[in-house]
DNA sequence: GCCAACGTTGGC
DNA sequence: GCCAACGTTGGC
């Protein structure tokens, strides 16, 4: 079991999306780090969903549902994407200031790669995420 | 809305 | 194969 971050725009797709939708796949990326991230997704895997820009913030958790497949929005084979479903809206949405602000979570990629859109995450800051949407 | 940081592209 | 130029992303 692995855990991940992806991140997306509110305004381009946002979690109630995804939840309106059930079950989609993560289309549109174009970073070779992102998407060799995206190849080692297992079903079953979770990842947080993260809204960038506007919010800044932890919304949810999604589930990958599938392994990586071609990407049906490129005829470009050098793209793939993920079929994810929400799982569980977090009970209050967690900051990039609030993540900043915990010294356990400085060395998350969110933190010192804002930009890469799909990220692996350590299940200790996993955890340690939830645990601060409950407090 | 601005600008810094990063990744990718293309010329040499 | 290197590096400058460009485009895009995302925090501020």
């Amino acid at each position: 079991m692995n855990y991940w971050l992806i991140k997306s725009e509110p305004n381009t797709y946002s979690w109630d999306d995804l939840v309106k939708l059930g079950k989609d796949h993560w289309d549109g990326v174009r970073n070779y780090q992102a998407r060799n991230n995206m190849k080692a997704m297992k079903p079953g895997d979770l990842a947080l969903f993260y809204h960038s820009v506007k919010e800044k913030s932890v919304v949810g958790i999604a589930e990958c549902a599938s392994e990586f497949y071609q990407d049906p929005t490129t005829d470009d084979d050098r793209w793939v994407v993920v079929d994810f479903v929400p799982k569980e809206k977090l009970k209050k949405p967690v900051t990039l200031d609030d993540i900043k602000a915990v010294p356990e979570l400085s060395e998350m990629v969110l933190v010192k790669n804002s930009r890469l859109s799909v990220q692996p995450v350590k299940k200790e800051e996993f955890d340690k995420i939830i645990a601060m949407s409950e407090a």
